[in-house]
DNA sequence: TGGGGTCCT
DNA sequence: AGGACCC
């Protein structure tokens, strides 16, 4: 039945996708960590800029990636805690995936506080019981039609795993979050966010032209960026409408007709990428930045911290990296962003034979090596980031 | 505007 | 090595 409608070109409906967005992560992780944060506004410091904050610190106006002069000004009484170290949150993010996990095996992580799940398999499975689910949580869009729930099981029983997931997230780990339960990872990922936080929402087929239609610009849509949207406007497409009416050939003339097609889609809410296994991560990096690094002896110093914090993961990670890289950001007249500059080289596998000390000291020499390369270091330099990655990660042969 | 990540070109 | 995207 299903390879007979795609054949037609008809898109996939028969999937159960379940995006799983954790309601202010660091903000949570902090008062789990200390519980006499909970009721007061809270937080999370990194550098000058608040990165997130609970609900309590939202209801005065404070929001995520605000200065905290200005956080400060509209909250006097916030709480701050330093979170430039990510360990806590990371490690609490790899427990929420494999909380996940346990109701299937077709997790995606998506940066440290979104998932998605595939659970098309354990609807299939539970309905084969002759059960028949009531649908939990909100339903979008919000109206009553006869036989909502008879006419689309698969959904309710999507939004009964997604509350258990969310029931298990609360009582093993302490976690609250919303949930979107939709028939692909994009209206999953749309839908979470009608009700926020604490809360889940599941997409009635019929109401996806109804949830394109509540975002505001085409970037809204995840997958268009800032620079693509850029290019959007240029062609005087701005909104979602604009998007679904532009002729197929002004986008292809612009994009080429793969990214085209793509976007096309998108503004539809269709998107048949499948949601994609994890698995242990790529990179391992670690970074800092700063008003002013202007020495090598300083940068010396910088990459050592850097270095020792990134064995430790690398410890507790199991694998070793191939491959070291060295990105800098050097102070410059305009452009803040997208002018950091890397240099990579192979690491002979002998460096990790010996005790740490060792290791660090050899590593810190090829971090120099490629520091140079980017850092004429008889001229005077300003730089405001440096990041070290270990990257071709691979067990020890 | 942080401190991470992914994949593609 | 850089660029786009995501959080």
């Amino acid at each position: 039945m299903i390879l007979f409608f795609l054949l037609l070109g008809e898109e996939d409906t028969s999937r159960v996708i379940v995006h799983i967005d954790v309601d202010c992560f660091y903000a949570q992780v902090e008062m789990i960590r200390d519980p006499s944060l909970r009721d007061k506004p809270l937080g999370i410091q990194q550098k000058y800029i608040v990165v997130t904050c609970n609900y309590v610190a939202r209801k005065h106006g404070v929001t995520k990636l605000m200065g905290i002069k200005q956080a400060k000004e509209l909250c006097p009484e916030l709480v701050l805690v330093k979170g430039e170290d990510l360990t806590h949150y990371r490690e609490m993010s790899y427990r929420i995936t494999v909380t996940l996990q346990k109701f299937s095996p077709l997790v995606e992580r998506l940066g440290f506080d979104e998932n998605f799940v595939d659970v098309t398999e354990t609807v299939d499975a539970r309905l084969k019981s002759t059960f028949s689910p009531q649908l939990n949580g909100h339903i979008f869009p919000e109206m009553e039609i006869e036989g909502t729930y008879e006419r689309h099981k698969r959904l309710a029983c999507g939004s009964q795993i997604a509350a258990e997931m969310r029931q298990a997230l609360h009582s093993d780990l302490g976690i609250t979050c919303c949930a979107g339960i939709a028939h692909n990872k994009l209206l999953a990922k749309l839908v979470a966010g009608q009700h926020k936080p604490n809360q889940q929402t599941s997409l009635l087929p019929g109401g996806v032209g109804k949830l394109m239609g509540t975002l505001k610009t085409a970037r809204n849509i995840p997958g268009i960026g800032s620079r693509t949207f850029k290019r959007l406007q240029t062609l005087g497409i701005s909104t979602v409408q604009d998007l679904q009416d532009a002729p197929a050939d002004v986008l292809q003339a612009e994009f080429g007709s793969q990214t085209a097609q793509v976007m096309q889609q998108l503004c539809r809410g269709v998107d048949p990428s499948p949601v994609t296994p994890t698995g242990p991560p790529q990179t391992i990096s670690d970074e800092d930045s700063f008003k002013k690094c202007a020495s090598l002896q300083d940068a010396k110093e910088r990459m050592t911290g850097l270095l020792q914090s990134l064995m430790k993961r690398l410890k507790g990670d199991g694998r070793f990296p191939h491959v070291l890289r060295v990105t800098v950001r050097k102070l410059s007249a305009s452009n803040k962003w997208t002018n950091r500059e890397s240099r990579q080289c192979a690491i002979p596998s002998h460096l990790f034979g010996t005790g740490a000390e060792e290791t660090i000291s050899k590593l810190l020499d090829l971090c120099v090596v490629l520091f140079c390369k980017m850092v004429d270091v008889n001229h005077p330099f300003h730089l405001t980031l440096i990041n070290i990655c270990f990257a071709k990660l691979e067990a020890r042969s």
